[in-house]
DNA sequence: TACAAATATGTACTTGAAACACATTAACCG
DNA sequence: CGGTTAATGTGTTTCAAGTACATATTTGTA
C-alpha cells in the first residue's frame, strides 16, 4: 500500500529518499477542551507521562487510527476523556514542526471544543485530568502552548459572530452569566446595557419566563439558546 | 522510531491495532495557488496522472518529506511549480477523510497562496500546468474541489481585513485595478467612491505620483503597497 | 424599614457603512 | 480642432450600528 501512494505522487526527487521514510510520520489530533467555572475559562489538561516533559501538563491527544477520520479521532478523544457526546468541535490548525515530539515525527491537528463543565454526564477518565484557568497557564509539554494559543485566538474571532459560547453554559442561564463568559473569553469588560441590546438583536435567546434562584441579590430572568441554533450546533459535529 | 512514538501515546486500546498500521498514513500538502488575470481569479491546476481521475485536474501537492516542516513543504511545492520565492502562503485546513485518496490513506493540509500571474520570474514547471478561472471549475480530482472552496472561503474572510490582495497585483497598480480584484474575489460589485474612501482610510497605499499609461481612457494615479506592510507579508512566510 | 446591589430599560452621541452627484481629465472621432 | 465619451477624482446626505451614559425597579440584608 505505501508504495502505491508514493507512486501516485511521482516526483523527480523521490529516489533520493527511502520509500519507508515517508511513512515515518505519525498523525495525531490534540483537543483543546474548554469549560467555564468561577468566572474563568478553563482548559482540560493531563500530566504528561513523557520523561522529557516531566512535571508539565499537556493537551489531550492521541494518534489517529488507520480506520478513522480526523474529526472522528478528535471526537473519540473527547468522548473517552469526558464521556460527553454532543459537544461543539472545530478544527483549527495543523502543527508539523520537525522537533515538536521528542520520540519522532508527529504531525498533529488541533481541535477546540466547548462544554459545560458542570454537565451531569461529565466523567473525567483519569485522576491526572484537571481543569486549569487558561490565563494562568505557563509552559505546556510539546508545542501545546502554541496550540492552545491558536485555539483561543480562533475562539475569540468566532465568539461574537456565532453562537458557540452557549456550549459552555448550562441549559438555563441569565444574561449576567452570559456576559461573564464573554468577558472571560475576550478579556475585556463589556457594558451591560449595550451587551443586552446586542444579544437581543441576534435572536439567539429564548426567554424562559423563569427567574434565577439562590442568588444573593435580585434574581434575573433565565434564558436558553434558540432551539434551532442548538440543533445546528449539533449538526456540525455528527461524526460517528 | 515508530515504536517509540506509539509508546509515547500509550492508550488502552493500542494492542488491538498493529503498530505498523499507525504509520500507514501518509502526510501531504496541497497548494491552492491563486492569480489574477482578465478580471478573473484563477487557480493553478495540473492534469491528474492517476487513472482513477483521468481527465480531471488537481491542485498542486506532494508528500511531506521526512525532513521538512509542513510550511516548508508547501513552500517547496510553490517554488518547484512556479519558480517564485516571495509569495504569501497561509495554512487553511487539514483534510483526512478515509477514502480521499484512491491509493491509500493520505492526510493533506491545504495552503493557499496569492501571486502575480504576470510576474517576470514566474516559470511554470510543467506543460500540463494551467490557470483556470475559479468560478468555472466543476469537478476536480480527489476532494480538491472541497479544498479549493475552503481556501476561497478563507480568502474572502481575510481579504477585507488584511492587505493580502496586493500579492495578486503587479508592483504598481491603479485603484480601478485594485477594486476589480476585490470584486472578482468577493463576487460583488463595489461602489467606486465608497471603495476609494475605505482603502484610503487604511493606510495600505502609497501614492507613486505616476499615472497609468496605455489605457484607452483617462489615466488614473498609480499606487504601490505600503513598504512596511509588504515586509510584514514577506516575514510571515520566511521558511527556508 | 432603610440601604445595598443587582436587574431592566431607555436616550443622546459618535462612528462607520451605503446611497448618491458632480466636476475634471484624457482619448477618440468626425 | 472641438465636441463627445468614458473614465478619474472628490464630495454630501442618509441610515444603521456601536458607544457612552442615567434612572427606575426589585430583591436580599442589616
Amino acid at each position: 500500500m505505501p508504495e502505491r501512494i508514493i507512486k501516485a505522487f511521482k516526483n523527480a526527487e523521490i529516489e533520493k529518499i527511502s520509500h519507508l521514510d515517508y511513512f515515518n510520520i505519525a498523525v495525531s489530533v490534540d483537543c483543546v477542551i474548554l469549560g467555564y467555572e468561577d468566572k474563568q475559562l478553563k482548559v482540560l489538561l493531563i500530566k504528561s507521562d513523557l520523561e522529557e516533559f516531566s512535571g508539565l501538563n499537556s493537551l489531550l491527544g492521541d494518534l489517529v487510527r488507520p480506520d478513522e477520520d480526523l474529526d472522528e479521532a478528535s471526537y473519540r478523544i473527547l468522548r473517552e476523556r469526558t464521556g460527553l457526546n454532543d459537544v461543539y468541535l472545530e478544527q483549527v490548525q495543523t502543527f508539523g514542526r520537525l522537533d515538536r515530539h521528542p520520540s519522532g515525527r508527529v504531525v498533529t491537528t488541533a481541535y477546540f471544543s466547548l462544554l459545560d463543565l458542570h454537565h451531569h454526564q461529565l466523567r473525567l477518565s483519569h485522576n491526572d485530568l484537571h481543569w486549569h484557568p487558561v490565563h494562568k497557564i505557563g509552559k505546556l509539554a510539546f508545542d501545546h502552548k502554541d496550540i492552545l494559543d491558536s485555539c483561543l485566538h480562533r475562539l475569540r474571532q468566532q465568539v461574537l459572530e456565532r453562537p458557540l459560547i452557549f456550549s459552555l453554559l448550562p441549559e438555563k442561564f441569565s444574561l449576567r452569566q452570559l456576559q461573564e463568559v464573554y468577558e472571560s473569553i475576550l478579556g475585556t469588560e463589556l457594558d451591560r446595557r449595550n451587551f443586552r441590546k446586542k444579544v437581543s438583536l441576534k435572536d439567539w435567546l429564548v426567554d424562559l419566563g423563569e427567574m434565577e434562584t439562590d442568588v444573593p441579590h435580585r434574581p434575573g430572568k433565565l434564558y436558553k439558546l434558540n432551539p434551532t441554533l442548538k440543533k445546528r450546533l449539533r449538526a456540525r459535529l455528527r461524526v460517528s
